[in-house]
RNA sequence: GGAGAGGUCGCAUAGUGGUCUAGUGCGCUCGCUUGGAAAGCGAGUAUGGCGAAAGCCAUCGCGGGUUCGAAUCCCGCUCUCUCCGCCA
């Protein structure tokens, strides 16, 4: 979520940097905003103003029933509470809730006065009541619009409408140059029997697969590797549930909007994790954490369980667009003041395994069209594979800055000060495993159609050289 | 899946309808005291919302209900613990 101040304070600049999201339902939603949020404080001024009356009032009943004299400091309270409830019944007045209403100025001057309170006090509480339904109503539309406004881009990333204008850096690595026809991966891998397809869509449906030898076992290498790395680089190894319970998904921003991405069981009411993203941001939920303690990092394997429904027909061949798959998460908390070098040495993390494999990659600047729907600042790595001639999306490395910090309320106390703030969080794959085992299958393939292993991997192989 | 016990401030506890504006202890911070420290004494010590501010409002696991009034009574949910059952 944004700050609700910010849209409150910068209604413009708000809108301004929601139109370079491309996204012009988001862009409406701002005015909506706006208008709930005039009514919500209305309501919440006057409610909060009854209440305190009928606070008085109570407080002031309580102590003429619970003692039968009255001394000085009750008197006072009595008075207070008049002077209150005479400044309700104004204003009740005013807005027209009751006609008539009578509260006497001075309850206790009557000859019965705590008859007097009994029936003020009941007038009152059907005030509060009726305020309180409204505020309700409203507060739920609120929060529903606020849940739907994407982040903000950062200030440095590019304005352009969409993913065809993502910036290309320069190209690390040398793209492999062949004396053959070079083969895309579904047929490298079916030829080593190293990938079943038919079988795993007999098990799964359409996009299942089966990794059988070798092929299951480059993937544990793999896996291996990334893990390795990451905790070069400072990440701390963590094994999570595969499925959260639905406010997990809130807290990391999937949901509400993407809630049809997601497998659902609806008898144990949980959700499988798309991303290990979702567990890790939502590990820290509701917590408040010492400055000391940042930057922590994270890392996580897990499944990521994806019902791509949108894309059904695309990229139906192979294994670049599958409903399962493994992926290493790398994440981070951090201080809002650090956030952007972090940015940069995420991507550093996850680039050093690609080097290590020796495969061509290059990364992408994300402009504010293609940054999707939780991220500030966003860089994705991508590898090319020579067999299908396609860079391959293998990492996605962003800064949601306090976006996700505000949904799932995740806070750390400064040294310095007591007023707690929200940490940054930021994610990033360091690596997702199908395309980068397409790339490996068809930078390394060789013209009798067995591949070489990449040096790096052959330790967690057994020394294998050669697939085939 | 069944039975039972519980969830109160960072921790531990008190609190069975109204002076609860949630007490006390520990921890922590500041001050006094001291040559210095400890002890002792005093003050402070949750989060969020609204407000220019003073301040007010909300929160005793969550949500409903009863009541003029709920930490307290009732209902539902959830989580933790103990026992039974099942189980890699």
């Amino acid at each position: 979520m944004i700050d609700i101040a910010l849209i409150r304070e910068k209604p413009d600049w708000v809108k301004a940097q929601i139109g370079k999201l491309n996204d012009p339902a988001a862009l409406e939603r701002i005015d909506r905003i706006l208008e709930i949020d005039k009514q919500r404080r209305t309501l919440i001024g006057e409610g909060e103003t009854l209440q305190a009356a009928r606070n008085k009032l109570n407080k002031a009943y309580g102590m003429l029933r619970g003692s039968k004299q009255i001394d000085e400091r009750m008197k006072a309270a009595i008075a207070a509470a008049a002077t209150i409830a005479i400044e309700a019944r104004d204003f009740e007045l005013a807005n027209g809730y009751m006609s008539g209403a009578t509260i006497p100025a001075d309850v206790t001057a009557g000859e019965k006065p705590l008859e007097t309170l009994l029936e003020a006090m009941g007038r009152m509480g059907a005030w509060v009541e009726g305020i309180n339904e409204q505020l309700k109503t409203v507060d739920a539309a609120f929060d529903e619009e606020m849940l739907w406004v994407p982040n903000l881009p950062h200030e440095s990333v590019p304005v352009a409408e969409n993913d065809s204008f993502n910036i290309p850096g320069t190209v690390e690595g040398l793209i492999p140059e062949f004396d053959f026809t070079p083969k895309p991966h579904w047929e490298i891998a079916a030829a080593l029997d190293i990938i079943d397809f038919e079988r795993g869509i007999k098990l799964a449906g359409s996009r299942g697969y089966i990794l059988k030898g070798l092929g299951a076992q480059l993937q544990r290498a793999l896996i291996t590797l990334f893990l390795e790395n990451a905790r070069e680089h400072g990440f701390t190894e963590l094994y999570v549930p595969n499925f959260v319970r639905e406010e997990s998904m809130f807290g990391s921003g999937q949901f509400p909007k993407f809630r049809d991405a997601v497998y659902f069981d609806a008898d144990a009411d949980v959700y499988m994790l798309p991303t290990a993203e979702v567990a890790i941001t939502n590990m820290h939920r509701d917590e408040i954490l010492d400055e000391t303690q940042l930057p922590l990092y994270y890392a996580a394997q897990t499944p990521c369980l994806r019902r791509e429904r949108m894309s059904a027909g695309r990229d139906v061949r192979g294994i670049k667009r599958v409903h399962q798959f493994e992926k290493v998460e790398l994440y981070k908390f951090t201080s809002p003041e650090t956030s952007y070098a972090e940015l940069e040495s995420l991507v550093e993390a996850a680039s050093a395994v690609i080097r290590k494999l020796g495969l061509p990659f290059r990364r992408l600047e994300i402009v504010t069209g293609d940054l999707g729907f939780s991220a500030t600042k966003k860089y994705d790595l991508e590898i090319f594979a020579a067999g299908s001639g396609e860079w391959l999306e293998v990492s996605s490395c962003s800064n949601t800055e306090d976006f996700q910090a505000r949904r799932a309320n995740i806070k750390y106390r400064p040294d310095e000060g007591k007023r707690t703030r929200f940490v940054h969080t930021l994610n990033g794959s360091g690596l997702a495993t199908p395309r980068v085992m397409i790339a490996i299958l068809e930078n390394y393939q060789q013209a009798d159609g067995r591949v070489i292993v990449p040096e790096a991997l052959r330790p967690y192989m057994g020394g294998l050289e050669v697939i085939g």
